[in-house]
DNA sequence: CGTCGTCTTGATCTTTCTCAACCTGTGTGG
DNA sequence: CCACACAGGTTGAGAAAGATCAAGACGACG
């Protein structure tokens, strides 16, 4: 489905919608703040006090939700790049619903809530601009996938087919696993099928697609089987 | 996690954040124009023409991605009742990213997106509440369920406690299953196990809560040894 | 160079998906 | 008003897929 098309490599305040529609450039002023955040650094965590907006400038951020004793992580079901905003719930509610974690060195941008309020009400335009924003990613998500949506070869096609984070070294294999609905065990065996039968090459931070045509077959629902007669 | 807390019954005019922006009942006029879909009508297609921004005014309307001719319906990863908009994204790309089916019948409110967007740039604040409302409704959508979350048993149990859909008779069966990653009939094997330890009373249609000490203690993570946190 | 975290591989066992048949309540038409 | 078809739900038996548990390999980093 829809390609992820936003996803520059990196992004200046003056690209930046929010920092655009401040003037950044002719003397405006964007309302966010840079912070540099390393990899596996958290951002916020579900359930705190949602204060602060942020806004990806550079770097991938993955939010999870529904974090307890047994998997301490929670599940992974999103990741954000360079010009997502997240957090946004803090302008509705008092707290996040989700845990931000970077996954790589990130530059982040943020506001406080009432600052991103502010922001808002005072730009004709602005509340619009932050509604763009918030709909583009969430038309970028797709619905975390699970056994009942394929075998999980099936599933890893499909997302290798739609998804270009697929194939960088970005996201680690745990949370693309979670993304699939499957363990990370899982996704190395399915990976290491697709690898044997020429359809990528796979190192252990990498993927490449080295068959399109047949990625497109494995990512092929599998036909209904012909009855249980057939005894090979 | 989070109680799905809006919802009231139904909605009117006048208390719908988009009539009472446009000053119904004040002699305001309100963009959208009400229409009534029987249970099972598709309000619009993925990938079709995104004209037209939706409005739930009564009833329940469910989003799936993803149709493929293995499983017609595609996932249901959502189901949005009154006070929620649906199709949002035709503000900001050209086609639908879900399919919208109301699962009841029920009453929804339409404007085209040119509408949509005169309206939002005319009058102060109305950018924001529509924001407001998109923001809501994704805090409240949990990420669907798959295999690796729990046994099909636990992922009920944690339904049933968390969102009070799973005790109405509103949604399918076939619906809920695609929330929690399992087919039909697992869902209703899981549910019998349930009613078979005394935890709910089942009918076809409903589920009620016989004893919540009990449904918590299904909810809870099965004693397996919790694996490494991986905290950097 | 050694430690650590992440990923991979292996063997085993449980779960859930499959396929098919059977209910049951609802709506339709005679 | 009843027979009947239909969709959605339930049940059953069997097989396959993935979860588990455990251990080893690889790469990053101090």
């Amino acid at each position: 489905m829809a390609a992820r098309d936003l996803e520059p490599g990196a992004l200046a305040c003056t690209t930046c919608p929010i920092g655009a529609a401040s003037g950044v450039g002719h003397g405006g002023r964007c309302p966010l703040v840079d912070r540099r955040r390393r990899a596996g650094a958290y951002l916020y965590l579900e359930g705190g006090p949602a204060e602060k907006v942020w806004f990806v400038k550079e770097g991938r951020v993955v939010l999870t939700r529904e974090a307890d004793d047994r998997r301490g992580e929670g599940i992974a079901w999103t990741a954000r790049g360079p010009g997502a905003m997240i957090g946004a719930e803090a302008l509705v509610r008092p707290t996040y619903v989700d845990s931000a974690r970077a996954v790589c060195d990130s530059t982040v941008c943020t506001a406080s809530r009432e600052a991103m309020a502010h922001w808002m009400a005072a730009r004709e335009g602005a509340a619009r601009t932050v509604l763009d924003l918030v709909l583009i990613a969430q038309s970028v998500d797709a619905p975390r996938r699970s056994g009942s949506d394929g075998s999980a070869v099936r599933r890893v096609a499909v997302f290798l087919l739609e998804d270009p984070r697929g194939t960088s070294s970005e996201l680690p294999r745990r949370v693309i696993a979670g993304f699939l609905g499957m363990l990370p065990e899982t996704l190395s065996r399915a990976l290491k099928v697709l690898a044997e039968r020429g359809v990528i090459e796979t190192t252990r931070r990498t993927v490449r697609i080295a068959d399109r045509a047949k990625l497109e077959e494995a990512a092929r629902p599998e036909p209904v089987r012909p009855r249980a007669a057939a005894v090979r």
